[in-house]
DNA sequence: CTTCTTTGTTCGACATTCGGCCAAAGTCTT
DNA sequence: AAGACTTTGGCCGAATGTCGAACAAAGAAG
C-alpha cells in the first residue's frame, strides 16, 4: 500500500532558486530557439535565461554544434571576466525557399536559415496554366537559385509558399480557389516532397505577407492586421504572434464586407462590397469611365503620382471605405498595429489619410489609443520572404530540431 | 572536426515508432490534464496516449494521488485481461468560485474542480457602489456558499470573475470601465489574495460567457463567437480554443460598429452604432415612443412573447442589423460556430431569423458552408460558470500542478 | 481448469541533469 | 606589471528520472 500523502517535510524552496522554469530550454530544440531568436547568444546567457545548469547547457550546445545547427564564433567582449564564446545559427549549410505565386507572376526567394535573402527571381507566369506547369517552373527556378548561390540542394531544409487563394494549411491544398483553375485540392507539399525531400508549407499569400511584415518590421507587436489593397482586398491576421487562419482557413477574406449602403456591383454577385468600391480593379474601371487611361490598379497609382485630381480624390475615398471597414475590425479584434500594403499602398499618403480619418472617427478611444496605422515597410519581396519565414520557423521549431537530433543520433 | 550535418531524415519516420511525442504527458501536470480532460481514464490509456513507459506513468500517477489530485476509483470492466483501475480528478477537496458581476446584480457560483456546480447565489447589487462594497459582498457570499456546500475554505483553489467592462487580464484590473465608476485600476486579484490566499483571474463578462459556451456546449469547436445582445451588444471570441483578448484586452467590443448609413444617436457620441440600433435599451426606447410600456431590454422580450407585432418586427429588424455586422466578422474571423446570447436571445426565434438572413446573404459560401448560428445553450449561470472555468483551468494547468507537486515535495 | 490477455508493479540498466570544482581568459586595483 | 577578482566554460561524480523486462494480478476464453 502506498504511503499516505507525506507530511510535507520542510521541502520549502531554497531562497535563491530560479522562478520555477520560464518554460523554455527544456530540450536542445528549445535552446536552439533561444539562439536563433537572438534571445541568448552565449552559453552563460542561456543558463541564466533557462535556469538550467551551465553544464547542461554546454552539453546541449555541443549536440547542436555537432549536428551543424550552431556555430561557435569568435569570442565577444568581456564584461569583467572571461569573455564568452558567441553562439550563432549555422547559416552556411541550411537554406529554405520562399515561393510567391500571384495571378500573373511567380517569385522565388532563397534564404539562409537565419533569414538572410540569398537570391530572388521573378518571372511572369499565368497561374491558370495549372499546378504542373507552374510548379515545374518553380522547381527549375529553385534549382537555378541554389546553383547561383552556391548552395548544395541537400542543404534545403524546407519550402514555404504563398498562393492567391484559400488554402487548407494543414494539408497545403488549395480549396476552391477562384483565380486558380485546376488547383483545387492539388497536393502541393507532395509535389515538393518528391522533388526535394523536404516539407512544404502552403498558405494564402496575404497571410505570408502579414507574417513578413510582423516578423521583419514590427517584431514587438503580437497583434497585427495586414491589409492588402491591390486588385482585390484582403487581410492577414496575426494574433498572439501567430497567424490566425480561422476554422476553414479563410479568415481575413474582407473584400466582400459591405460598406455603408452603397450599391456598386461586385464580381461576387453581391453589391456594396469593399472590393467593388475600393479595390484597384474597381477604381481603374471608374477612372476609365471618366475617360482616363486605366485598366489595372497600377494605372491608378500612376495617375495619382501624376497628380490627377480625380484619381487622388478616388484613392482618398477608397481609403475612407477601407477605413470604415477597418474601424469595425479594430473594435472587434483590437490590434496594436495595422499595416497597409498592396499595390495601392504605393500611394499611401492619399490612401492612409482616408483610412486614418475613418478609423479614428469610428473606433473606440480605448482600442485606438496606441493603435498604429502604417504603410507596409517590406518591399516587393514581402510574400516570398514571408513564405520563407514560414519555412524557417518550421525547420527551426523545437520539435523538428529535436527530431533531427534524435533521428540521426551518432 | 565535427562531422558535417547528417543526412537528416527529411520526413521519413520509422514505421512502427510512436508519432514522436504528441507533446502531452511530459510532466505530472500534463498527465493530470489528460485525466481531467477525460482524454485518458486509466494508467494504460495514458501510456498508450503519451508513449511513456507504463512504469513512468504509474510513478507520475502515484505522485498525483499522493498529493490529492487524483482518485483511484473502482475498477472498470475488463476488455479481455486484467481490468484497469479507473482514475479520476479528486473533486471532493478542490473547489473554485466563479463570480459574475453585472451592472445591477452579483452572482457567485461554487464549483468543484471537475466543473460540477455545487451552489449558486444571486443578489441585486449596484456595481457603481464601488469595489470595496461590492467585493465585500462577494467575499461574504463565497464564505456562505462554502459553508452551505460543506467545503473547507482551505480547499478553494482559485477564483474567476467576469465584470461588465474592459479588463487588463494579466493584472486583473479594470481599465476605464464606463459603467463601473470607482473601479478603474482597482486590484481585484489582490483583494481576493488577501482574503483567500489564492489567485483570482478577472476578465470581461462577455469573454467568460463565451468560454462557458464553448467549453460546455461546443467543445468540438475551436473557433467560436459569442454574441451577447442585451442592453448593449458585445462579443466574446474563442480562437484556437483560447480566449482572444486583443492587444489591450478590448477585443470583441462590437457595440459601436457602424451599421449601414443609419443615423441613430448612440450614447458614445457617434451615430449609427449597432448598439444604438439593435441593443435592448435602444429597442425599449423606440417601443416606448410608440406608446408601449417598455423601459429595458426585458420589456422588449415580454412584448415579443405577448405577440406584439411592433416588438416582433423590431426584434427581427435588430437581428438583421446584428447579422449585417456579424456577416463581416464571419468573413474576417472565419468562425465555425456563432452563439447568440444575452437577454434578447430569450426570443431567439425572431432574433436569429434576422441574423441568419443577413449573414447568409452577405457572407462568403466558403466561410458559411459549415457555419452554425445557434442560440445560447447555457442559462443564467453562464457568466458565473465561465468565470469558474477560467479558475479551474488555471488551477489545473500543468504549470500550476507541477509547481504544487514540486513545492510540497516530501 | 488451463491458457491467454491486459493491467499494473518492481527492479536493475541507462541516460540526463545537477552542482561543485577547476582551468581559462579577461578586467580592475595597487 | 603583478596580483586579485570576475566571468565563462569544461570535467566529473552524485542524484534523479526514464525505460524496458520480468513478474504478479485479475479477469476472459476455451
Amino acid at each position: 500500500m502506498p504511503p499516505p500523502p507525506p507530511p510535507s517535510a520542510s521541502g520549502a524552496q531554497p531562497p535563491g532558486a530560479p522562478p520555477y522554469s520560464p518554460s523554455a530550454g527544456q530540450s536542445p530544440g528549445e535552446v536552439l530557439a533561444l539562439i536563433s531568436s537572438g534571445a541568448a547568444a552565449t552559453r552563460a546567457e542561456i543558463a541564466r535565461l533557462t535556469g538550467l545548469a551551465r553544464s547542461t547547457v554546454s552539453q546541449r550546445v555541443d549536440a547542436l554544434i555537432a549536428h551543424g545547427f550552431v556555430d561557435e564564433d569568435a569570442e565577444a567582449g568581456s564584461t569583467g571576466g572571461r569573455p564568452p564564446r558567441r553562439l550563432s545559427l549555422r547559416t552556411r549549410e541550411h537554406a529554405v525557399a520562399g515561393v510567391d505565386l500571384g495571378a500573373s507572376h511567380c517569385r522565388v526567394a532563397l534564404l539562409d536559415i537565419g533569414g538572410t535573402l540569398l537570391a530572388v527571381r521573378e518571372d511572369p507566369l499565368t497561374i491558370a496554366d495549372g499546378p504542373e506547369a507552374v510548379l515545374g517552373h518553380v522547381e527549375r527556378t529553385m534549382q537555378r537559385l541554389l546553383e547561383e548561390a552556391g548552395r548544395d540542394p541537400k542543404t534545403l531544409r524546407s519550402i514555404g509558399a504563398g498562393v492567391p487563394g484559400p488554402v487548407e494549411f494543414s494539408t497545403g491544398r488549395p480549396v476552391d480557389p477562384p483565380i486558380m483553375p485546376g488547383w483545387h485540392q492539388f497536393p502541393i507539399p507532395e509535389f515538393f516532397d518528391e522533388r526535394f525531400g523536404v516539407r512544404a508549407l502552403v498558405d494564402n499569400d496575404v497571410n505570408v505577407m502579414a507574417l513578413a511584415e510582423q516578423r521583419r518590421a514590427f517584431p514587438d507587436t503580437s497583434y497585427l492586421l495586414y491589409l492588402k489593397v491591390g486588385t482585390g482586398i484582403g487581410c492577414g491576421i496575426i494574433a498572439d504572434g501567430r497567424l490566425h487562419r480561422g476554422a476553414q482557413g479563410s479568415a481575413g477574406d474582407i473584400g466582400h464586407i459591405r460598406v455603408g449602403e452603397r450599391e456598386e456591383l461586385c464580381r461576387c454577385g453581391n453589391s456594396g462590397c469593399l472590393e467593388a468600391i475600393a479595390g484597384g480593379a474597381a477604381l481603374a474601371v471608374r477612372l476609365k469611365e471618366l475617360g482616363l487611361e486605366a485598366s489595372a490598379g497600377l494605372d491608378v497609382v500612376r495617375l495619382v503620382k501624376e497628380g490627377n485630381r480625380e484619381a487622388v480624390r478616388m484613392v482618398r475615398e477608397a481609403g475612407r471605405a477601407v477605413g470604415e471597414v477597418l474601424a469595425g475590425l479594430v473594435n472587434f479584434f483590437n490590434p496594436e498595429t495595422v499595416v497597409v500594403g498592396g499595390a495601392l499602398a504605393a500611394v499611401h499618403d492619399q490612401l492612409l489619410a482616408g483610412v486614418r480619418e475613418a478609423v479614428y472617427r469610428r473606433s473606440h478611444p480605448l482600442a485606438t489609443h496606441v493603435l498604429r496605422i502604417e504603410p507596409s515597410r517590406t518591399g516587393e519581396n514581402a510574400a516570398a520572404i514571408g513564405a520563407g519565414i514560414l519555412a524557417i520557423e518550421h525547420a527551426l521549431s523545437p520539435r523538428q530540431v529535436d527530431m533531427a537530433l534524435a533521428g540521426a543520433a551518432g
